[in-house]
DNA sequence: CTTATTTAATAAAAAAAATTATTTACTATT
DNA sequence: AATAGTAAATAATTTTTTTTATTAAATAAG
């Protein structure tokens, strides 16, 4: 890393005045990068500093490069003020979404615009090494490509499902690589500080702050929910993601909610996952199937031997009976679990989000009435349920923003 | 208030150096009541300010008497530093706890000790303004006797059963008072501001803070249950009280979990409290008395026609085998409704508390066999369950507490 | 029992930061 | 177009704060 900012990150052997100017150019930059632009005066109040002090600290970030001077301000009377923000092209974060069959690279700029990317690139996840050395040997042929000078790339996240431990940076989930240091690995291979964190949290972190047309939501306490093949939620607390002791909060998939006998991944029995996630979609869908319910479907079942998300949403799509009852049922068992994250967390918002998020209103509205008959209405009215619009593809900017937010010491 | 630090809180029309001054002396305040006691040296460096600076401010402080010198520290080579700690005469807090059938109400000092209380004062907790005008009085009776100077008591904290909305401080369960703003009504009767929280947050931040022998617990993740004739949770993420929208997070009592027909004083059915609280264990024991279960509970049942949570810890200290079934039937599903907030927020430290923890290890083995059988040991394994060893007593000082923390801005 | 060493507290000097005043830039009004 | 009014940026001044130096208070070692 070039930038004094972010050298010496705890600001360890500097003393005094220089220790004191680097947190306050810190939080300058916190400020530039919540409110993306900002003018002297303002700041100045934000930062509750005088205004040549302000002027001194952006002067100085000016010529490290950090911020830009982007215009002036138009409206109001007087002088226009000078308006300041990040300097996009001062630094990058890398951001690596790890799936089954694929993984996906993005590139963000200081300003938390992905720049570059290279999506849905095959891949295999198995907990070999052979697995890893391919991760690896694919950001190396992404970096390559890529037309930033690599210095200014000054941090990698790693996103995938599983449970990791935040504190430690093990992988502990099914998927491992044999007990390889991954972060280590990583480290050592591309000479940056590596983050590793959780699919669900990296898609909550990215829908949060990207989910209204590219801003943040405004809500201070709320759940993403993921609703993939699994489910897990990211929670947020005034504001702030929670993690919990390790990393693991959010495994909302897995609380004993259902008194059948499906056994779950996780090898216990009447997991909410059982019967609210594409998973247990799949399940319910075959079992009628193989009942005698009619869809089209059976065509896509019989052909291929299984089901996939995407033959579902598509059946939907052509208004297929039994897929839509489906859907339904998964959706109202779905409002029952988040009836329990109302009740514990009194959430402003509540957005759906992951692949399932692409049933639409299908999804959302038994959700919604499942939640009015699962929890109270004096608490729930306190909370609005949305549809994600960006789905699962808010995990690769959520990924790179969370580098971003834990180098700038945001989280 | 007497304080220029508590005076305008927000620091409206404070500018610049005064208004910093204001915010330094808040930071110390907070930093001498979260570590006791402190020097000179230790404060600057908390602070980042120098020296002579922190000097100036704790001299201040000194003069204002909102702080004391304690004494020299011991350890160590060179020059002793002297040690300053808030000075406990300098403000105090009222808290006032209201409970079905009698009040409690406490006087903290600013070092946050109980220094007065009066405890199970009869009281019929109605619907009623009379009802309300008999706690004005109480407040009045208690502060008659009193010994500290009035004008040094700085904020009155009410605690009581009951969804209370934080935000607006509109007391929404079933108990409130015919619509009466009871906040505004305190605020002028006593001429102080006052705080309004609900029973389980008072007893968990209670528990949070002094629940290790006085002194509070060093997890910054964790779940406190309140577990009486219903059950709540205090959920702490990251050492902050999680309040969510409107304050009402933490009923883990009303998550639907059970697929019975038992409808909850809420009017959903399923409720974790259905199975799992004071009134579900009554239930059951009522319940096998009438099925022929014989249990010397079966004399104090038929004399008062009803039973009380004190019977029955009464009747586990005899031994009696009826009343430790059901105890270890509510603390199974106590467990599984644990698990719940367990898989949700990974949390470090769950402590039962509230006037079943009286059952003490009876209650604790099978709530943690519950939860090892309804959670991932992986998660499960970073939290630590504990027993109260204040139970219910730890809600008025909890109480005082939140009102001092909410003036100082802590929370 | 000195003396060296360590740390705290205070004093003096230097530097940093906030105020205040001034200049600049722009708008609205006459 | 000139002028009054508003706000930003800069300069000058003053105040605040830090830094450095000095003194004070204590312990450990010779």
């Amino acid at each position: 890393m070039q930038y004094s900012v972010f050298n010496n990150l705890n600001g360890e052997g500097l003393s005094g005045v220089a220790f004191k100017d680097r947190n306050r150019k810190k939080n300058a930059i916190a400020h530039l990068s919540a409110r993306v632009e900002s003018t002297i005066p303002e700041l100045a109040d934000l930062l509750n500093i005088s205004i040549p002090k302000t002027t001194e600290l952006i002067t100085e970030l000016l010529e490290e490069g950090l911020v830009k001077d982007t215009g002036k301000k138009t409206e109001g009377l007087g002088r226009k003020a000078a308006i300041y923000s990040l300097n996009p092209d001062s630094c990058y974060f890398l951001g690596v979404e790890i799936k089954k069959y694929k993984i996906n690279i993005g590139l963000m700029s200081f300003n938390a615009n992905i720049i570059d990317s290279a999506l849905d690139v095959p891949f295999a996840f198995l907990d070999t090494n052979e697995s890893l050395d391919a991760i690896i040997k694919e950001i190396h042929k992404f970096l390559s490509n890529v037309s930033v000078v690599k210095e200014k790339i000054i941090g990698l996240g790693l996103s995938m499902a599983g449970r990791i431990n935040v504190k430690t940076s093990e992988i502990l989930s099914i998927y491992h690589f044999g007990n390889a240091p991954v972060k280590e690995k990583l480290e050592e291979e591309f000479n940056l500080p590596v983050y590793l964190d959780n699919d669900s949290r990296t898609l909550a972190y990215g829908e949060y702050n990207f989910g209204q047309y590219g801003l943040p939501y405004s809500e201070k306490n709320a759940c993403i929910v993921n609703l993939d093949y699994g489910i897990a939620i990211g929670i947020f607390a005034d504001g702030a993601p929670v993690y919990g002791a390790s990393g693991y909060a959010g495994e909302i998939g897995h609380i004993p909610m259902f008194n059948n006998e499906k056994i779950c991944f996780c090898g216990k029995k009447g997991c909410l996952e059982t019967e609210a996630s594409g998973l247990a979609l799949i399940d319910y869908l075959v079992k009628k199937m193989k009942e005698g319910s009619s869809s089209r479907l059976q065509q896509v079942f019989s052909k291929k031997g299984f089901l996939e998300l995407e033959d579902i949403l598509e059946a939907v799509k052509f208004g297929d009976n039994l897929a839509i009852e489906g859907v339904t049922e998964i959706a109202y068992n779905l409002g029952k679990g988040l009836a329990v994250a109302i009740n514990l967390l009194n959430p402003e918002l509540i957005v759906l989000g992951g692949m399932l998020s692409g049933f639409g209103e299908l999804l959302l509205l038994p959700v919604k009435t499942s939640i009015m008959q699962h929890s109270l209405s004096l608490v729930n009215n306190d909370t609005r349920i949305a549809l994600s619009s960006i789905n699962q593809r808010a995990a690769l900017p959520g990924c790179c923003l969370l580098v971003r937010d834990k180098i700038l010491g945001l989280i």
